[in-house]
DNA sequence: TCATTAACTGAGG
DNA sequence: CCTCAGTTAATGA
């Protein structure tokens, strides 16, 4: 894949979720970015690591992750192309959680030095970034609320509805279903229980004929008790631009 | 390797 | 007594 690929997933994004001028695509456009591909499950920016750019997701499942002194790992949010998720870099240069991706990724790196100089030429793209970034801390609210609040099933619906708006902006819903592509250990990891009580409660949702999940594919079989169980309200993701 | 399930255990309501 | 969830272990795809 190549850079002008890459700066069209971002394009693609900021068109669906902002107001974005002409002239401001045309300085997207203009970015310089150097692309890698990374296997699945590899870090990408390590927690600690003092991070030099941004990276932009091409093509490829990321997560944003936290593990602590035993071992386990607290998976924090899951990001799909288009999206930059470790945009809070260019200004807190050292790494508070790691970065790493699900699947094989093609991510696009931008340096801080080009941002920082784009933010004061653009000062619409740097509102955008801004918006971005509060949306961000949105979802790690909402995220926090899953986890520490929700019972287990509401929590894994709850996640993957969350998944399936974000992926559906980026025309990536197919009917009744939508790729989520972790193991049930990751899912584990996300929603803070282990692996085997994953596994139960996606028997659970399975048995009561709401979904199916299959090698990282979710197929929704019953809408109405899956929105009911997933206490979802999409205020949080602030989708549709400020006007 | 990942998914599945049973059996057991304990916390908490 | 019931539900939820962790642990362990066996087994299947």
């Amino acid at each position: 894949m190549t850079g002008d690929a890459i700066r069209a997933a971002l394009v693609r994004r900021l068109r669906l979720t902002s107001n974005i001028s002409e002239d401001d695509i045309k300085e997207i456009e203009a970015l310089p970015i150097s692309v890698r591909q990374f296997p699945a499950e590899m870090p990408v920016v390590r927690d600690g690591e003092r991070a030099t750019d941004c990276c932009l997701i091409a093509d490829g499942f990321c997560v944003r992750s936290k593990t602590i002194a035993n071992g386990k790992r607290q998976i924090l949010s899951i990001h799909i192309p288009g999206e930059i998720p470790d945009l809070m870099s260019l200004f807190l240069h050292v790494m508070d959680h790691e970065l790493s991706t699900l699947t094989p990724s093609t991510l696009g790196f931008i340096s801080h030095e080009t941002l920082q100089k784009l933010h004061r030429r653009a000062p619409n793209i740097a509102e955008m970034f801004w918006r971005d970034t509060l949306i961000d801390a949105a979802m790690f609210r909402e995220w926090i609320v899953n986890v520490g609040q929700r019972p287990a099933p509401s929590r894994l619906a709850h996640v993957m509805i969350e998944l399936r708006e974000r992926l559906r902006i980026i025309g990536r819903v197919d009917g009744d279903h939508f790729e989520m592509p972790m193991t049930q250990e990751q899912i584990g990891e996300a929603l803070g229980i282990t692996a085997v009580h994953a596994n139960r409660v996606i028997k659970q949702l399975r048995q009561e004929g709401i979904l199916e999940f299959h090698r990282g594919r979710v197929t929704v079989l019953d809408e109405r008790k899956f929105l009911e169980l997933a206490d979802f309200d999409d205020r949080y993701l602030h989708q549709s631009p400020t006007l």
